[in-house]
DNA sequence: CCGTTAATCTCGTAA
DNA sequence: TTACGAGGTTAACGG
């Protein structure tokens, strides 16, 4: 990894045309080639950057990085006040816990959290369209179709919708019911849900973790 | 802005919890508080980051930062190889064209692009669940919808759907036809589109803005 | 390789 | 502040 301080004015030639004005900046040149340019602030998205696989040309103080969709940044540099290149080797890589596929395990294994009486039949219940989040039989034997969402928004419902239409052409399955559960559901997706008699049902992540059979935990 | 070589170790505790071997990396801490960790490869998103407001606390060879929501990234330092400052000031930032707002302005302009004889309503037709991009009347004098995308996918149809629906509730309106337009559509939106009875456009934005008039342009 | 979906999304904007 | 849509989304997963 090489990193540069300097002053630079930074332009994006490719999905969109973008610019920088000159200014000082850290320019980061990653072991595969790909670039950042980072300012002292924002986030952890770079101003501009190029993604690997790409090709870095340094000539005359000007950085020309181009990848093989033809897309390019054109970094102009005025004063260089810092230059090192280090060896960090490849990253053993991040373990994560705690997004929708544990939800997901987490609901199936507990079930009875739709109610008294309802049995699992599986988990990503697959459909033409994609496989289903969980599919279950309530206590009368009905079929119901749970799309599960970390934030609850439009989008899911609409997909849980997708799925529900679909799932009713199968006369072995229908009438199929759907819920849309999520531990957090945004009031527009609650509105559209109802409106379609699609159940919400808000998940308690650490009351099913508490609940949670360590043995099967992912992590 | 401060950047640190290391062999560190990191966990993350917070919306989720992740956890990062002890491995070599670069630290970067920016002048805001905030704190990426970048391997030497991956694309411009860091292993583990905290965004800014929040706190750094340094305390024998390990650093806590926390924000004001109690996440918690926790990163343990072994060997530092490289530790250096840098004042950088505040970014002029970047100015951006080519998106989806210059498509509107451009459709618009040239309403004709939806075939002889149409007359244009109005940009950002508002309806009670946001606006419509476009408002126009065909030859007929009968309304017609417009959503715009650079990328049309099914969310932007399902979109279309949900204005067409309120938009033919209107009696000084109905029927209104709906056109997706896109700089490109794909198969499954193009597919869903016509299923729903919705007329689908593929915009050419270099040949609109060869007919753009230059004295109303975004840039 | 393509399509679909999630994301500690981030980022802007408007109500 | 919140909500919503767009993103050079990026990234992971499955067919």
């Amino acid at each position: 990894m090489r990193l540069v301080i300097a002053r630079c004015s930074v332009d994006y030639i490719g999905r969109l045309t973008a610019h920088l004005p000159m200014a000082p900046r850290l320019l980061m040149v990653k072991n595969d080639g790909s670039v950042l340019v980072h300012a002292d602030g924002g986030s952890y998205k770079p101003l501009n950057w190029m993604s690997p696989p790409c090709r870095l040309v340094e000539a005359d103080g000007q950085w020309t990085v181009t990848n093989k969709a033809g897309e390019q940044l054109v970094i102009t540099l005025e004063d260089v006040l810092h230059d090192s290149s280090h060896e960090l080797g490849i990253d053993p890589g991040l373990v994560k816990d705690g997004v929708e596929a544990h939800l997901q395990v987490l609901l199936a294994e507990h079930i009875e959290t739709l109610g008294d009486g309802y049995r699992l039949v599986r988990r990503e219940y697959p459909t033409a369209i994609g496989p289903v989040d969980i599919l279950a039989r309530d206590p009368a034997g009905s079929a119901v179709a749970v799309e599960i969402k970390r934030r609850g928004e439009i989008d899911g419902v609409e997909q849980l919708t997708r799925y529900l239409e679909l799932l009713n052409r199968d006369p072995l399955l229908a009438p199929v019911r759907g819920v849309f559960a999520a531990q957090e559901i945004k009031p527009q997706a609650r509105t559209l849900a109802q409106d379609r008699g699609i159940e919400c049902l808000v998940l308690d992540y650490n009351a099913m973790r508490g609940l949670d059979n360590s043995a099967d935990r992912l992590f």
